[in-house]
DNA sequence: TTGACTACATGAACATGTTCAAGATTTTTC
DNA sequence: GAAAAATCTTGAACATGTTCATGTAGTCAA
């Protein structure tokens, strides 16, 4: 039993050796200046081999970012959110996954690269991703969820956010300013509002509004995943 | 002269057979499917001349997305739009579009395919596609100015039509009722929600956020572009 | 007319992502 | 422990987007 586990252990390694050669030469020069080659060389092994790993060279992009999204759930775990306000809590949530993808703002491009092709495995709204999407929401939902706020504001409010985030990293592969100070500055901003628009949603006028669009999102079917998440996490 | 002009049309033509080539394989057997090689013998050219013409095969999709801009221009320019309301007027902006899209949603997603690499001449974001999403936001802002609303709405307006526009896109893309009809509902139901959120626009609280949101942009220099556009059209 | 120049056209060659038939290694079965 | 099965590995072969050296034809200057 415990040499099948060696072996499992080993295919895995193996597996880290390809994904840790192919982010490095990503970052030294570029995704598309990588070869196949270029990584099955670096890694020791077979160009085969990095097919029998990863389905594409853009399927590890994503097996790095769905690295990336278990570091952001796990920082945030570790995180004490006890006393934070709302917007302290998601400015926690988009601030560390903007530091963990700093380094890597060029690799991002590759995630978004199918998200106008439904059929494709890697769209970033197809089912393909739903795991690392809906872990994604998790958080934003965890972050939302001890204000305690209406279920259908809460619902409204977090597939709001995680749309916010999504726009957010596309303006944050796009940013230039050193260290991409206008991207925070963009954080801070949208969130100020967005904790704003929240005190007036008990307004009646307002609380119409909130009415409507959720009404909305739910006929284009834009909320049975967020049900999803929020199921999951009781 | 009248020489240069015949050599002049001539390619021009060569140009549309191999873009109407291209247009016909990718309706029949899909985008990935085609390849330059069909398209140059369907087009009864060499594979070479293809790429006189394109500078990629992407590059065949945008240059059809350019004629779908100009065939939208046209035919709002055609429509009578005197007497109707923004709202009716916003429905004819976004229907059109679909209608001209209907039978083409497949190949819209190679105009989003590098929204995530600014260094691509096709990014549809980036410096290499500003004419053509220029006149996209124009098409809004003829729409939205015969209300003659404050510069500072009128500007957030049409800024979050075309970011609307774009997202509906997305969505008529993945949706795949008879007709696309659920895209034209969230048409309906998204115009219907900012038309009355813009008459709350006039209450000071709203009138509050409406500046916050203003700066914001305006921070994060998603408002030249716009400006630029506001400008031609005087 | 001639020669140069520009615009257009050609298809072989190239680069690289991907596939696959074959082989090696390890695990499981009996 | 041998056979069978599962897992992993290999690299040649393939498909196709793209490049480029070469060629052709029309245009213009003299």
């Amino acid at each position: 039993m415990f040499k099948a586990d060696a072996k499992h252990v080993k295919s895995e390694q193996t597996r880290e050796e390809i994904l840790d050669s192919a982010l490095e030469l990503f970052r030294q020069h570029g995704f598309d200046a990588t070869t196949m080659r270029d990584i099955a060389v670096k890694a020791g092994v077979a160009l085969g081999a990095a097919y029998y790993y990863f389905a594409s060279k853009d399927a590890i992009v994503q097996a790095y970012y769905e690295k990336v999204q278990q570091e952001h759930t796990a920082r945030l775990r570790q995180m004490k959110m006890d006393g934070l306000s709302l917007r302290q809590r998601l400015a926690a949530v988009f601030y560390s996954k903007l530091d963990i993808l700093e380094n890597d703002r060029k690799l991002l491009g590759a995630i978004f690269r199918y998200s106008g092709e439904p059929a494709h495995p890697l769209s970033c709204l197809g089912p393909g991703t739903r795991v690392v999407r809906e872990q994604s929401m998790q958080v934003i939902a965890d972050a939302v969820t001890p204000d305690a706020l209406p279920a259908d504001l809460q619902q409204l409010l977090t597939l709001g956010l995680w749309a916010l985030q999504m726009g957010v990293l596309i303006y944050f592969i796009y940013d230039d300013s050193p260290q991409q100070q206008r991207t925070r500055r963009l954080v801070d901003g949208a969130l100020e509002i967005t904790t704003f628009l929240l005190r007036l949603a008990r307004f009646p006028l307002l609380g119409f509004a909130r009415k409507k669009v959720l009404a909305l999102l739910d006929e284009a079917g834009l909320l049975p995943q967020l049900n999803h998440a929020l199921e999951a996490q009781s």
